[in-house]
RNA sequence: GCGUCGAUGGUAGAGUGGUCAAAUACGACACGCUGUAAACGUGUUGCCUUCGGGCUUCGGGGGUUCGAAUCCCUCUCGACGCA
């Protein structure tokens, strides 16, 4: 894997950049669809291809589970198993932690808003008997599977060894994914917990990238007209690594754990946890800051369309979300003038496209009516229509964002987007 | 013509003397969703309301009862059976 910056913006810490894997290039900022089951739920790969998304993302925890990291492995690995070809990353199953734990049967989101007043009642969150699906312990997390109420004990050496059977280009480490509900005390023991594992996760992928190079060598030894095109092969089957920070809203765990995972030998950073919405903006400062420069930076799980101005002018490369995906499945679009309920009344009869000027397909070939009359029928059509108009908008929104940076017209887009999307 | 059964809110369908403005599902309406436990979830869904409550509803009419969607009579309509 190779990162190249190509320009900055001047005075910020946001760049776009180019960032080559062994299934090609990803121009940075990018948007990644989340495939969380090794597909882009209602999409097929070549609809996720003509959106213009150039990575995706699955999930270690839930392949794992099903249909089992050895059976990927068998298939070819992730990439020939569901075919897209493109740079693909693994999550380690770090979220699963909170959304099967502290989040489980919960109405809590790892976004919160300062104003919450329901983050100022802890006994709502405190029912300590209330059912986990997945419970820390200072080695790793046990599982409770949610297919099968199977238990599975998901160590970092685990989840790094399952996503090397998975294949991807791109890899994290396992983390915790912390409750923005915990306090203080809890953030800084899952950081270090966080930082621990993290080493352990750098260490596991060491070793079993040792063995495979190893191992190839060991092939092209003995075959003396592979010997050319090997040293390819060594590079195109290696997978980058990335380091998770952590650390919550507060400020010291952001820089202690920016520090810490920056100054290890990672291949880039995935910038994860809990976030208020209204600082999420100065806690990706506080860690970029930090991080090593030529190095990229991957936000988790973020965001929306307005977080994507946050996240890329301080320093954010790579972004995933399900928001595209799954607002779009459950009737909800994204538009330059805000966000649709497509099953609203008011559109029952509107003929009009969902964006007059949206070059997505379904936009050039549906109305609103027909879109909620698929959703209202209960259609699969609407959840692929809606996904492929969201998850258009939401990567074109981020490309728009990369060609500003290299127009010098970064904040003039920023204000006339937002001006319009937050109206 | 005789007999039997039935008629409940937008629909289907519970309820068969008070705890019923009436279960449940669907539909309708509105909202939520940020590294996917999610093609999911939540709220509202007779009328009025100062949100305490008030008022009119279970095919129509009449009756019994302190009290009726629920029991009785009758009418209307429907299904089935017998002529």
């Amino acid at each position: 894997m190779e990162f190249k910056i190509e320009k900055k913006l001047k005075g910020y810490l946001g760049r776009a950049g180019v960032l080559t894997t062994p299934h090609g290039v990803i121009h940075t900022p990018a948007f990644v669809p989340v495939g969380t089951k090794a597909t882009i739920k209602s999409m097929n790969p070549d609809q996720v291809k003509d959106v213009g998304a150039e990575v995706t993302l699955a999930n270690t925890y839930h392949l794992y589970l099903q249909p089992g990291d050895e059976t990927v492995a068998k298939a070819g690995g992730l990439h020939k198993f569901m075919n897209w070809h493109g740079p693909m990353m693994t999550d380690s199953g770090g979220f699963q932690v909170f959304s099967l734990g502290a989040a489980y049967g919960k109405d809590i989101s790892k976004i919160t808003k300062i104003t919450d007043p329901s983050l100022l009642i802890p006994e709502r969150f405190d029912d300590s008997n209330a059912p986990r699906l997945a419970k820390i312990g200072q080695d790793g997390v046990s599982f409770k599977s949610h297919l099968d109420g199977s238990i599975h004990y998901i160590t970092p050496e685990k989840s790094i060894q399952i996503q090397h059977n998975l294949g991807a280009d791109i890899i994290f480490a396992f983390d915790e994914c912390t409750s923005p509900t915990e306090d203080l005390k809890y953030q800084e023991e899952a950081l270090e917990r966080t930082h621990r594992w993290a080493e352990r996760s750098l260490e596991e992928h060491k070793k079993l990238e040792r063995e495979k190079i190893a191992q190839a060598n060991g092939l092209a030894s003995r075959s003396e007209e592979n010997r050319g095109p090997e040293n390819e092969l060594f590079s195109s089957s290696s997978l980058a690594l990335f380091g998770i920070v952590q650390g919550g809203r507060d400020e010291n765990l952001r820089k202690k754990s920016a520090t810490f995972i920056g100054a290890l030998d990672f291949d880039g950073f995935g910038i994860g946890g809990s976030f208020a919405k209204e600082d999420m903006s100065s806690a990706v400062k506080w860690v970029n800051e930090i991080l090593p420069e030529e190095k990229p930076r991957h936000l988790l799980g973020i965001g929306e369309p307005e977080d994507f101005f946050m996240g890329i002018e301080n320093g954010v490369d790579l972004f995933d979300c399900v928001a595209p995906t799954r607002l779009g499945r459950n009737g909800t679009l994204y538009t330059k003038t805000g966000r649709m309920i497509i099953m609203n009344t008011q559109f029952r009869e509107d003929f009009s496209p969902i964006e007059k000027d949206c070059g997505c397909y379904t936009c050039k070939n549906y109305t609103r009516a027909y879109v909620a009359h698929l959703f209202h029928g209960k259609e699969m059509l609407g959840g692929t229509l809606a996904s492929i108009h969201n998850l258009y908008f939401i990567v074109n929104l981020v490309k728009k964002i990369r060609q500003s940076i290299l127009d010098d017209k970064f904040f003039e887009f920023k204000e006339e987007f937002l001006k319009n999307y937050l109206k």
